[in-house]
DNA sequence: TCTTATTGACATTACAAATGTCATAATGAC
DNA sequence: GTCATTATGACATTTGTAATGTCAATAAGA
């Protein structure tokens, strides 16, 4: 295998990890109530605490009229309210309830025990090496693609 | 860095690559009148030749009916076009034209030198120890999504 | 031959996410 | 402090990818 068509594996191996990744967390998140984009805003909120929906989507890279759909859910769920924002008066910090603390973090416990089980044996070097190969890929090819249109 | 952090980051690096890579294809096909949908039919004629509907669909695993999707929009741009099939009556063999041969090929030797630029320099050891770290991740996730669950 | 599976063709639905728009409210420059 | 600019929430529309559903015609296999 030729270092080109070894590059292009790697690459385009993306697509399968994350579907297989999404596809792990959609069934891990099975009776909880929980969606996946519901899951993915607790989970900020669990990581960074209490943040404003445009805070929340720039965390996630995606537009902030879609994080408004998703907190929607969650609110209608009881998994997050809203509370006053000391730097903000409109721009309500989106906090999670007990329940939505409670839920997120069991479900991130589930998620902890399957990476256990699926990747405990891997050594830490390959590990390493694969992240850092994997985020430089990605650099190289945003610096790419952006190259010459700003 | 612990290692369950680690793995749990080479997992979710899988979607910003995912994206890059997706986003310098879309570059590359700027001006080609090819798409992106369109682009994958291509690879796969060119790379394994004509192929039946459902062929693609199993090479690309994708359904069947959404290749028919792709398949109209390369054949109404004449990239592609239906040939006899020898082992089927019904469903034609989906070959490349010489136009599409011809595109096709372009694109994919602008994107190896997009590849050259941009991997050029990464060790082939350590582009091997992650592509196989990414297919056994991807493996166990698979695995562990279906035990149970057949 | 007869039953079953495959295929093409088309319609419907689902989902993630972007984009568009507007009124309101907050911020910052002057 | 006023005024122009920006940020925000709220809601609507659109796009792209893909799955699902359905049906008639046809091909393959028992």
């Amino acid at each position: 295998m030729n270092h080109l068509h070894q590059i292009y594996q790697v690459i385009w191996q993306s697509r399968p990890l994350m579907q297989a990744a999404e596809a792990a967390v959609e069934r891990g998140l099975e009776g909880s109530g929980l969606t996946v984009r519901m899951r993915a805003v607790l989970e900020i909120l669990a990581d960074g605490g209490a943040a404003t929906v445009p805070d929340i989507a720039q965390r996630l890279e995606i537009k902030r009229q879609y994080v408004q759909l998703m907190i929607n859910d969650t609110h209608a769920a009881g998994f997050t309210e809203a509370v006053p924002n000391p730097r903000h008066q409109r721009s309500k910090l989106i906090a999670l309830t007990e329940v939505g603390q409670r839920l997120i973090t069991q479900v991130m416990q589930r998620e902890k025990e399957l990476l256990k089980r699926i990747g405990g044996d891997l050594p830490d070097g390959e590990l390493g090496i694969t992240l850092k190969t994997m985020q430089q890929l990605i650099a190289r090819l945003k610096s790419a693609t952006e190259e010459k249109t700003p």
